[in-house]
DNA sequence: CTAAATTTTTACCAAATGGTAAAGCAACGA
DNA sequence: TCGTTGCTTTACCATTTGGTAAAAATTTAG
């Protein structure tokens, strides 16, 4: 008798809990990514995923979980390509390679970044054991290999971890400050020029001078 | 007979309403710029303030208004350093000047920064206006003094806008990102580095290459 | 000291909010 | 066909929220 049931069996979802978990979540990231987890209500969630409140309710245990659950699927995309840096390629293209996939990312994933925002602004209650459990041993594993790479003449010196800094909030800011971009850039789609200037900014700052 | 009194007399506020408007406005500050406009409670403001609701609103009109209020006094500020920069004085200096004194003011006003940023996100819904009106001509007119220094080979050729897209970037992240570095940086004061890196990084990127 | 003006408190209120109970409805296997 | 399971709706509820009315207390001006 191959494979028993477990004591808690996990349960495949049904296919209209795999949509309506979908609808959900779609619905509750718009909301949540503009007013935080305050601001956002179970109303307007709903009413985004074309569902009633109860029945939003049959599907998650409460607004927490919802947040929650985007919060930690969005943490493992934010990771992926900081991880992909690798110490053994060439350090001035890994780098301008990070700076391009995360740039890619604010501009493809918006609401992700203002999700990511909003909790951090909030000075993170919701994520702070996820930062200190995954993203810290990572960021400080990546700050050693810019650190070696540094300290083999292959790149500028610089502070790694301000580096990484830099990476961050100039590529985030296409998606967290779109609001104001759209008004002083009069709704011109900034996609080109902002990789030419991130390249430009980045290739700079990086390239070891010969002497 | 000098200086009669005007149709609708301004009334010059009492010492009791200059404290308690500072206060409710300080209060105000901390809990809007952490929560948002939706997210913020009046019970909390006027609870940060020492005040009763009702005495709270006896001294504002409303939510709305305390908002508005802390939003324009802002701008204000944050306007202010970008004004100073100077047509007539070196480039590669006055940017860098720049980069100084907004990052000065992320680490000072770190509350300040927060509260634009809250805005933002939400899309700009009460300060729209004010960017289009105040700081969209403001931008402009800087973009054109840089690209006039460029065009005069005083300056390496960077793209204007996204050059000072990355200036707000990166000095405002240290404000808005704090609670990510502290755990990032275990609770190193990040200031030094923070200049010494910035400084780095615009002044390669600024300077114009010897031909 | 007293009267007027200002400030603060108490007691409310209607609407919104997160959440629940339970009945109704649908799907599906035996 | 029936019963079981899964999904949805209806009808609630307690608390919180932004805000008001008016009495009470305090400050200020004369």
């Amino acid at each position: 008798m191959p494979d028993t049931p477990q004591p808690t069996p996990p349960k495949k979802p049904s296919r209209i809990q795999t949509r309506n978990r979908r609808l959900i979540l779609d619905a509750a990231l718009e909301v949540f990514s503009r007013d935080g987890y305050r601001g956002a209500t179970l109303d307007e969630i709903a009413k985004g995923a074309g569902l009633s409140k109860p029945n939003l309710l049959y599907y998650f245990d409460g607004k927490t979980e919802i947040y929650v659950s985007l919060l930690s699927q969005l943490l493992e995309t934010w990771l992926d390509p900081l991880i992909e840096l690798d110490a053994e390629g060439d350090p001035v293209e890994e780098l301008l390679g990070y700076v391009r996939h995360k740039l890619d990312m604010a501009l493809e994933l918006p609401l992700e970044s203002k999700l990511f925002a909003v909790e951090i602004l909030q000075g993170a209650p919701r994520i702070a054991a996820h930062l200190t459990d995954d993203l810290k041993p990572l960021f400080e594993r990546k700050c050693k290999v810019i650190q070696n790479w540094i300290d083999a003449g292959r790149l500028a010196p610089v502070d790694p971890a301000h580096l990484i800094f830099s990476i961050w909030s100039t590529t985030q800011h296409y998606a967290d400050f779109s609001a104001q971009m759209s008004v002083l850039l009069s709704a011109q789609d900034p996609k080109e020029r902002a990789h030419a200037h991130l390249e430009q900014m980045f290739r700079r700052l990086l390239e070891p001078v010969n002497q």
